[in-house]
DNA sequence: TCTTGAAGCTCTAGTGACTAGAGGTTGTAG
DNA sequence: CTACAACCTCTAGTCACTAGAGCTTCAAGA
């Protein structure tokens, strides 16, 4: 049995988080002590393994809900697993070309300036005040 | 003048959040008739658009009240301007480089499904339990 | 001039995923 | 047995909005 603690160290999950958790009722502790504080077992290590994982690769706690719940029920079809994890990528793509198009914008607006002169003709400010200065949209 | 109204027309910035501009101190209007609604001028309108292009840059409120704050004190360098945007472009590149990783996790755990078969044995439910299935790190 | 209704007003509370702090209790090592 | 680190609950704060209640004002048509 592990303390809230110990489960945070081999985790790397903060503790306040992993009480989050379970308030939000990803992660239940397998029981408390006398005293009322908080003990696990390896179930509920793995758990927290597994909803770490999840959040690093972005699933929100709604997704991660849903997959724990999958998980808990073998006879389900796997088929709604890979749609959550394709609905992330989906996500994930867009984000990922919206942000390119910044990095584009932002080249030219931060690169666009010397740092030299005073604001008023900072190129930066210009930039920002004027969409019309830019190549792409966003 | 314009009427808050007018004003989200014209920039594409929803009502609530120009009252919420205004509220943080980003934003405030030219005055208010006397039934107290508010009234902006041609420098409201422009402030606005300058917000507006900043945030879908991503640039947080506090960067663009420092960045406004530049704007109205035209004698002060250019450089702060500068730094903010640079700023603001390492934090993008590196969202970008994080998101790719994530990209090629998900491609790896949401392709690696068929999405046939029980959740008992699902690569992506077994891929997000184990970390040790990543190739890089997140 | 009156009426209607869209648009405006303020205020409070909710979102997601935590994080921080107050103020009190428990577990454990020395 | 004592000290103190670690635990507990509860409330409130973060960011950048968004939603809703309940009220008032503005402007166009009759």
């Amino acid at each position: 049995m592990f303390s809230i603690g110990q489960l945070s160290k081999q985790t790397g999950v903060k503790v306040p988080t992993i009480r989050y958790y379970e308030q939000v009722g990803l992660l239940v502790s397998a029981g408390r002590t006398e005293g009322n504080q908080r003990r696990y077992d390896k179930e509920g290590l793995e758990r927290l393994g597994f909803i770490r994982h999840a959040r690093d690769l972005g699933f929100s706690i709604e997704a991660i809900t849903a997959l724990i719940d999958l998980q808990q029920h073998p006879d389900r079809s796997c088929q709604e697993a890979t749609e959550i994890a394709q609905h992330q990528l989906t996500d994930v793509r867009e984000k990922l070309l919206r942000l390119k198009a910044l990095e584009t914008e932002l080249v030219r607006i931060a690169d666009g300036c010397d740092g030299e002169g005073s604001s008023e003709e900072c190129y930066v400010l210009a930039s920002l005040a004027d969409h019309e200065h830019c190549r792409g949209e966003h």
